[in-house]
DNA sequence: ATATGTGAATGGGTTCACAGCT
DNA sequence: AGCTGTGAACCCATTCACATAT
């Protein structure tokens, strides 16, 4: 076992091999080579055999990939063999649409908590939720041991609910704001931005095709 | 004038730039630093006047970049300097926080039109819009010129709703469906998925910290 | 003094190509 | 024969460092 820095772009594949191989395993696909992997994801069978490398060997030369094998050994690698406690900041329509959004819980990520700034959204129902002030955040994620924040409030509000959120002992945040969101480096962010996404697409829009970007 | 291939990940921080730029001159400041710059995006001065070289020469020596001017500049060339006409398919919960978001317009991108399969959507008022059936999907885009196209729709439906979209003209899509979407290679595919950006940061949060992550 | 713009150097991720296993 | 696993080669992005301008 080394210490050997594995790329941040290399950990954002596996979830998109765990995802491919779940769906072709209900398919019946017992295994699969590296190929017909990268022919799914639009990915070359070396980047995926070289990005599983760093992990181990998972397949058998010859053959391929036992496909419920290395499933499960990468959920297992993604700690996606866990339930995963989340809480949602922010229950605007977005907040709404994540609580009750079927594709959490599937995978492992379980909405515990919602709270609110808004004294007149506190203790409304949202889904099975009720609505939490901000003032017993930090009360409630330490009871309800809440791993992740996800973060769906106006962008003037976004920081100071991070920070909240990160001094709770809240590691992970999901960040839905226009923010370039600072934290402490033993805590994570990721942003899901609809207006960056837009932004730059426009770039190729606007220059008509060839140059053809990748659909991550 | 060459072509020099521009990198995507650059043309992906340029919105940062914009939004960065903007705010600073709403606040009064008329003149920025690359390091000012890189300070409150964390990116390194000589990434960001790097960047800016693709595209030009906007500052000036010993004083830095005028904070207006740059983000024109920066607009015009991700095409930001006009409005986008975009068409939302799918009015669940997130197609409805989609529609009624305030980030959009300001922005120049307008949602014209929303779709949705399901019969009894159809013909209901979301915000301004009325909901359209899919069956006049096509019609419609030409009518209305639309360019861009979100799709909030389930996995299972999405990658037929993008075929439609592509076929219909639309060169740009934003996709928020947990799918690895296939376009031909003059349409552009922009990925919103809330479960890839957990199940990757769970890799980080299973392991301590140490291994710091960019927030992107 | 201070900060840009840019070739050159560095670093890091991807692809190649082949040994080795089935 | 077919496919994995991996060092080496390659390519691309980032950082360095300095000439240049104010």
């Amino acid at each position: 076992m080394s210490t050997i820095e594995i790329p941040d772009v290399v950990i954002q594949r596996l979830p998109l091999y765990v995802r491919v191989l779940a769906g072709v395993l209900s398919q019946g696909t017992k295994v699969i080579s590296s190929k017909d992997l990268g022919d799914i994801l639009q990915i070359t069978p070396a980047q995926i055999r070289k990005d599983l490398s760093y992990f181990g060997r998972f397949g058998k030369q010859g053959r391929g990939y036992n496909v419920r094998f290395l499933r499960d050994e990468l959920r297992q690698i993604l700690g996606l063999d866990q339930m995963w406690s989340t809480c949602l900041v922010g229950v605007g329509r977005l907040g709404e649409a994540i609580i009750n959004y079927p594709g959490f819980i599937p995978e492992g990520f379980n909405v515990l908590a919602a709270f609110d700034s808004d004294d007149k959204s506190v203790g409304r129902m949202v889904g099975d939720l009720r609505v939490d002030s901000i003032s017993n955040l930090d009360e409630i994620i330490q009871s309800k041991c809440i791993q992740i924040g996800i973060v769906a409030v106006p962008a003037s509000d976004a920081q100071s609910v991070i920070d909240k959120l990160v001094s709770s002992g809240v590691t992970g945040i999901l960040n839905y704001a226009p923010i370039s969101a600072q934290v402490p480096n033993d805590a994570f962010v990721r942003n899901l931005d609809p207006v960056l996404s837009l932004q730059s697409m426009t770039f190729y829009l606007t220059r008509g095709n060839e140059t053809s970007i990748d659909a991550i």
